[in-house]
DNA sequence: GTGAAAGCGCTAACAT
DNA sequence: ATGTTAGCGCTTTCAC
């Protein structure tokens, strides 16, 4: 036989279906002889519910659809680690589809969540268009991680990007950093709010005219231009802000490149504590972002949908923190 | 409406179900008319076909259910990959489910594929116990990736690591070197191949005298230790073959705090060509996996049972590639 | 405490 | 070319 059903399960126990039904679930009415006796057969016969099937019948899946738009990326694993972590907790199974990094692939993956049936998804990262996270909005709860929308039937959950970047900035002025430079991050997720977090704790601390900001693009080809660049004219900044690790990875590869010393010539702060950051070998000072706990309340956020039937969009904004590590020191005496 | 069914759909267009059904599944004996009618109301309806009453009566899925031992490691993201890509073209849809690194949780993962009545699995560098695989394999057929397991139901997609390693070595010993040291694995996944095809190539090339090897872990820190064990006595070695990508980076950066130049006095080669091995700052000469082709090599060896209904097991071993960067050169005149 | 029966949304076999 | 009908494997009343 294929897969054994209630049906087999019954047969062999000698009961009704229903009883099969009552004792998988764990109901506390039945007898103790009739519970063992099921409970045999369904061991003996390899019995496992199927899941489609009490879907089906039920009209709901527990199951979370997971959207991921980079799994090359590991701050989305982190994200992840939270999401399983909540979602088995409180009864729920994380599903996972990504959108290898396109558009159309986020697109049909949603799709499939939902013909799945899923009763809510998160979208970590999205770079699908509004139009369409509001359209599946409007079959279930959409829950967006890492990127915000401003549309009232979807929940956001992201980090205070501006608030990070002051961060980063104050612990270079701290160190006494004047010349502080910003490669950013060009169009991607956070970068202007991040360039804007840079641009405000400058003038914040009387800097505005020292500021001076590259383009990047998140890359680590970008951060490696961001240096030419700022290196080609003007005073040489002691110290470098970039909008993110890869790119301040490239910013650091550069420097070095050129003869310059990390930190003793020029400091470098990178933006999400991602685990390359981390690496001895390149021990980068940094910002982090509370992934896993983002994706706790991202679950938390599609239950209070799901559950108790919340109406109204929430937006939750995460603080970030400071991670100092090798790559920043008082500026040397040039 | 929460969500519409096939039967608001048929009611809207006027038609039957199965003239619904038959349209939604492309058929070619619906009339142009009808075909317009129902494709408009299911559009206007926002109508999405109910995948779980799908599965259910047609007795199968088309869902791949792919488990992943680790998300943080790029390495299973490069299989996902191939295993996404390939089962799209295929018709099927990869549903991917993690252990969080532990056993218990792999076993849950698998369970929980199972139930949701997945038509077959992939389990991508597993820590599971045998048994617990064959269990799985009595439900439905299972491919292993990136780890092999003699058991008839079970196939089996993984990369020469002998051969791997012979290629790191060949590589040391056409640039010059004959001391050549090995950081090693451990208990882990394929560290006794590397260490294998190490041992094997240093004999055939007469070096076996020299060959040492120092014990490692697949860790950063593990790597650095290895440099100190065999910096601490005996004939400096010239070159390090490292058992992984993680631990080359651990030695890496352990000979550059000692004062060695990489590659000037010592070379170093990882294995896996993960990506932070292409970080310019990293540079490092490894060992490049298929992993995109084992992905799909996976997923055609699950179709393969599940299409064609092969019962014999397969194991398929695919070819590693050296990559050259900038941690290796010819001995300088130590 | 246990069983019988209805039905979840769909497909498939059969009629027409 | 289109409609009718009988389940898929389960949960959920409702009887007993």
């Amino acid at each position: 036989m294929a897969q054994p059903t209630i049906l087999d399960v019954a047969a062999r126990a000698g009961v009704s279906k229903s009883l099969v039904s009552l004792v998988m679930r764990d109901s506390p009415s039945v007898s103790h002889a009739k519970r063992e006796a099921v409970l045999a057969a369904a061991a003996e016969l390899d019995y496992r519910p199927n899941a489609v099937a009490r879907s089906l019948v039920q009209r709901r899946t527990r199951v979370l659809g997971i959207l991921l738009s980079d799994l090359h990326n590991t701050f989305f694993a982190d994200v992840l680690d939270g999401i399983s972590a909540r979602a088995a907790e409180r009864g729920y199974k994380a599903m996972l589809n990504t959108g290898n990094r396109a558009p159309s692939g986020e697109a049909d993956a949603i799709e499939t969540l939902l013909e799945l049936r899923a009763d809510g998804l998160i979208l970590t990262g999205p770079r699908l268009e509004v139009s369409r996270i509001v359209e599946a909005a409007r079959a279930v709860p959409v829950v967006l991680v890492a990127r915000t929308v401003t549309a009232g039937a979807v929940d956001c959950v992201s980090n205070d990007d501006v608030a990070g970047a002051s961060l980063a900035v104050e612990h270079l002025v701290k160190l006494g950093h004047r010349r502080i430079a910003h490669i950013d991050g060009g169009a991607g997720a956070g970068a202007e709010a991040r360039k804007q977090g840079y641009a405000r704790t400058m003038r914040r601390h009387g800097l505005a005219g020292r500021a001076r900001v590259a383009r990047g693009d998140y890359t680590e080809e970008g951060g490696a231009q961001g240096v030419a660049a700022l290196l080609a004219r003007g005073p040489r900044p002691t110290a470098i802000f970039a909008a993110n690790d890869l790119s301040a990875i490239g910013a650091l590869d550069a420097l070095t490149r050129r003869g310059l010393r990390v930190p003793d010539d020029v400091s470098v702060v990178g933006y999400d504590n991602t685990s390359v950051a981390g690496l001895r070998h390149i021990d980068l000072t940094t910002i982090d972002q509370p992934r896993e706990a983002m994706g706790r309340t991202a679950v938390d956020l599609l239950l209070e949908r799901l559950e108790r039937r919340r109406k109204v969009a929430r937006r939750v904004v995460m603080a970030p923190a400071l991670v100092v590590r090798g790559t920043t020191a008082a500026p040397g005496d040039t």
